[in-house]
Formats: C-alpha cells, structure tokens, sequence
DNA sequence: TCTTCGACCAAATCCGTTTTGTGGTCGAAA
DNA sequence: TTTCGACCACAAAACGGATTTGGTCGAAGA
C-alpha cells in the first residue's frame, strides 16, 4: 500500500528537517508514522533507503518546477534567466530547511550522488536546448554550446557559494546580473 | 634575531603542511627549528600566532605574485585575465599543499579572517582599477563598477569550487573562457 | 500470500572516569 | 637579551560499562 509508504516518507521528513538524519531514530519515526519500527522494514530497505526515496522524490519535484519555469517565459534569455533564478531560490529555500543536515550531506552524499549526476545531466540537457534553440533563433551566435553551458554551470557554482557559507545575498539580483553578462557575451551583435 | 624567527616559521610550515595545523605539536616544532620549546614563546605570542604569522606572509607574497602577472600584461583584458588565471593555479598549488589542512581551515579561520578580508579588498581595488582603465581607454563600455566586480568574484567563486571538492578540471582553460565571455559582456561594440 | 509487529541481537554510541599529551608559564642562568 | 628545564593546568585520548539504535526473524493476523 502506498499510503503506508507515505505515511513513512513524510514522517521521516519532518524528523530530519528538525533533527538531521543522523538523530532521526528509526523509533521516532515508527512513532511518528503510527506504525511498528518492524513494520517500515517492509516497505523499506533501510533507514538511508527512506532518505534517498526522499531525495528522488524531491530532486523530481525540482526538475518539474524548473520545466514549468521556462515554460513561463518566451525569449530564451529569458528562459535560461527563470531557469538560474528559479534554481538559486529553490536552493535557498532547501538550504534554510535543512540548516541541519548540510553538514552530514556531506558525508552521507555517496547515495546521494547517483541522484546529483542524474540532476546535472538534467541540467545540461535543459541549458544545452535551450542555447541551442537561441542560436536557431538567430539570438545566440553559432558558438560552442557544451563551452557556454559549462560556463553557466561555473557562474551557478559561484553564486551558490554564499548560500554554502550561509552568508546572506541578494541572490535574484545577482542571478540576473551574471546571466545579463554572460548573454551579452553571446548574442549575436546588432 | 629574526633568523630565529625564520627557522621557527618554516618548521612550522612544513609541518603543517604535512600533519596540519592540530596535529603539529610544538614539540615537534621546536626540535625541527633546534631549540627548546620554551625558547620559541620568546619570539611569538602562542601557536596561533605562529600560523597566523604564516598566512600573513603566504598571503603578501601571493598578492605580489598577481601584481607581478598583472604587470606582464598590456591590455585590461589580459591583465585582468592574468589576474584570474594566476589567481586560480596558486590556488590550486595552495590546495595540492595544504590539502590536510582544508577541513581545520573553517575551525580556524576566524584569525585567518582579517588576512582574507584585506585580500578581498584588494582584490577589489585591483579589479577596479584594471576595468576603470579599461573604460577609460575606451575598450571596455561604461558600466557599474561594483557590478562587474562582484560578478567576476562570483566567478571566480565558481571556478574555485572544484579545488574544493578536490575535482581535477582544467582551471586555465576554463578561467579563460570564463573571461572571455565576461569581456564580451562588458567590452565596446565595434 | 501479504502485512504487522514484539522480541531479540550485534554493533554503534554515549558517558563518566582515568590517563596522557600538549600549549603555555616561570625563574634561573648564561 | 636570550635560552631552556621544570612545571602546571587543562584539553584530549583511552577505557570500559551501560544504553541506544538500526536491523532481523519468526509468529500471528488478515
């Protein structure tokens, strides 16, 4: 039964929001999902089982609510800008929700990883049509599209960098300002 | 006798650089310099004060070194771009070698802090000067300085996160595409 | 056959205590 | 002014026993 599944997954999401994994104990969630501890074995491998289904569900979440930003916007600068803003502030938003767990994402990151590769690729499938799309357009010059995206990618790297260090930023200006230089760089001059 | 000083700092440099910073005893610094243990509270203040001593110098030289690549190159854009590509492979070199200290660099960082904000500022001042010229030899188009400061610093954030992780890239080639594409954003139109 | 769970286990974690290691001081002496 | 051995206080490691916790299993209910 599905339900029972969510009963579970959102049981354990709640807990490791406020707690982090790592004092989330299998009880406290049995507790908390009005189950026996046992009984979640059933439906789940193992207690990291529960946080990567977790994970997936929410990196799935992610791509859609990305699709549907650049779905809002016509141009493909524009496209690509909703695509980095809607990134930086989603990532903001995870990353006051789970001040706690930053630390032990590292170290848990192992079964994670599967999961940022697919989100990468993801990424640079979305950017690279995109870039793609402009330069049929005629709005982009003809250039090296896995150079640009990868330059994206870098400019993104860079302005997630205060939210690694929680200090605060204005992320959309800035957002919107590196993306503005870097279209500059390539659309096709007047 | 600063000689004494010397011998003191580059014990401590190279075994930091091989234990890192907590797990070098002062000890084990005071038999690499050849004097007791006591002796070396003669010319510093504690420990701390040792490393910090460390960074200062490390850090007076690197700023040399960028005015040095600075200097060798003619127009902003290759002065600027010899600042960002000197900048990143000593850093890089600076990862290779202290790469036990990377994790205690966060625990300590607070009295490294004022030596890292002097070098942003310096920095800043740098890059401003370097595109202010630009604008006045009329190569680069009149814009917000501060703006295109803080975006080349948000790259270079963005270029310095492999180091971190410590993930090979090609940092001089992507530095350099990197300001290729910010140059063209900022640069005159013919 | 599918689902639930109490009882149970081994390994990890916690926690109070003791031992050791280490940064730093001081006074004497050169 | 410079050097250092002896010494101290306290932080960190080592230890070991008690507790917690992730995970298994077999029985029992649907």
């Amino acid at each position: 039964m599905d339900e029972k599944k969510d009963r579970i997954i959102s049981a354990t999401k709640e807990l490791i929001a406020q707690y982090g994994f790592k004092k989330t104990t299998m009880d406290e969630v049995a507790t908390k999902a009005r189950m026996g501890k046992s009984t979640m074995y059933y439906y789940f491998k193992n207690k990291e089982d529960i946080f990567a289904e977790i994970v997936r569900i929410d990196s799935d979440l992610f791509r859609q609510k990305l699709i549907n930003a650049i779905q809002t916007a016509y141009s493909p600068q524009d496209k690509i800008m909703q695509y980095v803003r809607t990134r930086m502030l989603h990532l903001k938003e995870l990353s006051n929700y789970y001040k706690t767990l930053t630390n032990e994402y590292l170290d848990h990151y192992f079964f994670i990883e599967k999961v940022r590769e697919d989100f990468y690729s993801f990424e640079n499938k979305t950017l690279s049509d995109l870039i793609n799309k402009g330069i049929q357009q005629n709005i982009f010059t003809p250039c090296d599209i896995d150079v640009v995206v990868h330059m994206i990618a870098i400019a993104i790297k860079g302005l997630e960098y205060p939210l690694f260090i929680q200090k605060e930023q204005d992320l959309e200006k800035d957002s919107k300002q590196m993306m503005e230089i870097i279209f500059k760089g390539i659309e096709i001059r007047a």
